[in-house]
DNA sequence: TTGAAAGCGCTACCAA
DNA sequence: TTGGTAGCGCTTTCAA
C-alpha cells in the first residue's frame, strides 16, 4: 500500500479535501470541530505532504539554491554559509539546495525558486549566466559592476573593516604593515584593497596571494615582505601560514610582529597565540541571504541592499609591545 | 506570459505532446524528423521541463537529504562530504539539499526519495529516528549496533588504518605514542580506540576529546600526555593546536616529537611542518554515498556494505630522528 | 511511429 | 463554514 493521501484523510475525517487541506495548513476558514478530526485522521494514517503535488499547484519548487564559488575545496566560510541558508530557509518550510559545481549549474535553476550566491567574481562566466538568466537571485557582497544586477544584495563595508584593523595596529604599535591581499576580481577584495591603499596611517606593503593560496605560496609573500611589524592575512585559512612563517624567523607573534586574520575561521581559532580576526559570522550571512530570497519571492520585497554587521575580535597576537 | 510547457513545443512542432516528451529526453518511440522538429522549437520557446509536474507525475522528488552531524560549527570534511554528494547525484540529475539542523529535520524527508549520512552516533536521537523511519538511508561509515540498520554503509578500514600509522611511528622511532581520541560514539571513533588499544608495538597513552574539541581542551589533553615521543591526533583540526603546544614547549616537529593527524584537513595542509595525515577523500566518499543511495532508488541495488579505501601521506611531521 | 487521454495529489475557486 | 471540482504540466498507457 501507498502513502496515503489528503482525499484518504478527508474521507477518513468525513470531510471534503478542500476542508481537510485548510485544517491541515492550520488556515482559515474550517470549525474547530473539523480542523480535529482532520488532524486526527492524518495522524492516524500518518499522512505526510506530497510535496511533488503541492509544488505543482502552486507553481513553485519550495527550494532555493545555492551557489558556491567555484573551487578545488571548500573554505570553512562558505560551508557555514550554505548551513545558514539552509537553516533559514528551512525554517519558512523552504528546503535549500546546493547547486553542483561540476557539470552546468544551470541545470538545476528549474529546480529552485531562485538563488542566492556570494561574493561573485567577474571571471566567474557560470555567476555571470545565472545573473543573466533571470532567475530572482540574491548575493552576499556586492556583483562587479560589470555583472548584471542582482535582485538583491547583503553587503559589508569592507572597507570600513580594512581600515578599522589598519587602525587598530597603528595603535598598538605598527608602523610597517604588511597585507596578504586575495585577488581583486570580486567587490569585497578590491574594497578591502582600495582601504590598504588609501590608508595612511602607516607604511603598507601589498602582496597579492590566490583566493585559496597554498602554504607554500603564503610562505613565499610573506618573504617578500621588507621588515614588517604587523601582517594582516585576508584569505581565509591563511594565518596559519603565515603565523608558521613567523615561527620560522623566530618571530614572536603579539610582540615582535603583529597578525591579524581577515577571517575567524575554524583554523585561527585553533592557533597560539590567540588571534585577532574579523568575525565575518558566516552562518547569520547566510539566514540573511535566505530570507531576503524568500521575502523578495513572497513580493514581501524590503530593502533590495541590505547592510550586515560584522566586527573584529581583538586578541594577543595584536596585543603589541606598548602594552602589556 | 508564462513558461512555455510541453503543449506549447508540441504545438509548434506540430506534433503530439508524447511525442514531444519522449523526444525531449532522447528516448526510443519517435522518427529522426520528429524528434529534430521537437528539439527546434524547444529551443525556440526556450522550454524548460517542470520540475514539479514531472516529480509528481513519476511519483519522486527527483532529490535527496543529506543528514550532517548536528553541531556548533560544520568541520571541512563534512562540507567536503556534502560537495561530493551533490556534485555526484547532480551528474544523474538529482538534487541534493541539506537537511536543516535547526527545527526538526525530518519535516524535509518528504521532499527527497533517501537519505545519505555519515558517522552516525549513537547518541544522535534525530539520526536515530531517520533510521527508524523507513527511507532509504545509506551511511558513510557503520552504524552503532543499537540503530536500526541503514540501507546501505560505505565504510573506511579504521582499525587497519590506526594500526597503519602506529606501526609507521614506531618504524620512525617512536616508543610512547599519545593519542587523542574522540568520543567513541561512533563506529569509526571505537575502532580507533580499539586499535589503539590492542596495538602492542609501542607504549601508548589515549586522551578522550571532544569531537570538535577547542584550542584550549586540545592543549589539555597534550599537558596529561607524559613524556611522549609521538602523538596522533584524530578530531579535525586537532593537529593544529597540538602542534601549537609542542612549539610553545620548545618540541621539534618531526624530530623531538612526530605528529600524525588522523584527517588530511585544509587547516593541516597550511600547517609547517607538513603534517602526516590520512586523506580521507571526503569529496569522493560523498560521491559514492550518493551513488550508492541512487542505485538503490533505481532497484539496481549492489552489495549493501561496500569498503572504501583510504591512504596515509607520510609528510616531514614524522620522519623521526632516525632518518635524515 | 503516432495521438488521445487518464491521472499523479494537491490547492484554490466558486457556489451553496 | 462547507463541499464539489477544475486544473497545475507531465508521463505513460492504450489504440490506432
Amino acid at each position: 500500500m501507498s502513502r496515503p493521501t489528503l482525499r484518504d484523510v478527508a474521507t477518513r475525517a468525513g470531510v471534503s479535501t478542500a476542508a481537510a487541506s485548510l485544517a491541515l495548513r492550520d488556515l482559515a476558514g474550517v470549525s474547530a470541530s473539523t480542523r480535529e478530526s482532520v488532524l486526527e485522521a492524518a495522524a492516524e494514517l500518518g499522512y505526510v505532504v506530497n510535496v511533488a503535488a503541492r509544488n505543482l499547484r502552486r507553481q513553485r519548487t519550495g527550494t532555493i539554491g545555492i551557489y558556491l564559488p567555484p573551487g578545488v575545496t571548500l573554505q570553512w566560510y562558505y560551508a557555514d554559509v550554505a548551513l545558514g541558508v539552509t537553516d533559514a530557509a528551512g525554517a519558512r518550510g523552504v528546503a535549500a539546495l546546493i547547486l553542483p559545481q561540476s557539470g552546468d549549474p544551470r541545470a538545476f535553476v528549474p529546480y529552485t525558486d531562485g538563488i542566492v550566491t556570494i561574493d561573485v567574481s567577474r571571471e566567474d562566466a557560470t555567476a555571470r549566466a545565472l545573473l543573466e538568466s533571470g532567475v530572482p537571485i540574491v548575493t552576499g557582497e556586492a556583483v562587479p559592476e560589470e555583472l548584471p544586477r542582482p535582485t538583491g544584495v547583503v553587503f559589508v563595508d569592507h572597507y570600513a573593516r580594512a581600515r578599522e584593523v589598519l587602525a587598530h595596529l597603528v595603535g598598538r604599535g605598527a608602523a610597517r604593515i604588511g597585507v596578504l591581499l586575495p585577488p581583486d576580481d570580486t567587490v569585497w577584495g578590491a574594497e578591502v584593497a582600495r582601504a590598504v591603499r588609501e590608508f595612511g596611517g602607516a607604511e603598507t606593503q601589498s602582496v597579492s596571494v590566490a583566493f585559496s593560496p597554498t602554504s607554500d605560496e603564503i610562505r613565499a609573500a610573506c618573504a617578500r615582505l621588507v621588515d614588517v611589524d604587523a601582517i594582516i592575512a585576508i584569505p581565509d585559512g591563511t594565518a596559519t601560514s603565515v603565523a608558521g612563517f613567523l615561527r620560522a624567523h623566530d618571530h614572536e607573534i603579539g610582540s615582535d610582529v603583529l597578525l591579524a586574520s581577515y577571517t575567524d575561521t575554524l583554523a585561527d581559532r585553533l592557533l597560539d597565540p590567540p588571534v585577532t580576526a574579523l568575525d565575518l559570522r558566516p552562518r547569520e550571512l547566510g539566514a540573511r541571504l535566505a530570507t531576503h530570497l524568500l521575502d523578495v519571492l513572497d513580493g514581501s520585497a524590503a530593502n533590495p541592499h541590505e547592510e550586515f554587521d560584522v566586527e573584529w575580535h581583538f586578541r594577543a597576537s595584536t596585543r603589541g609591545r606598548l602594552i602589556d
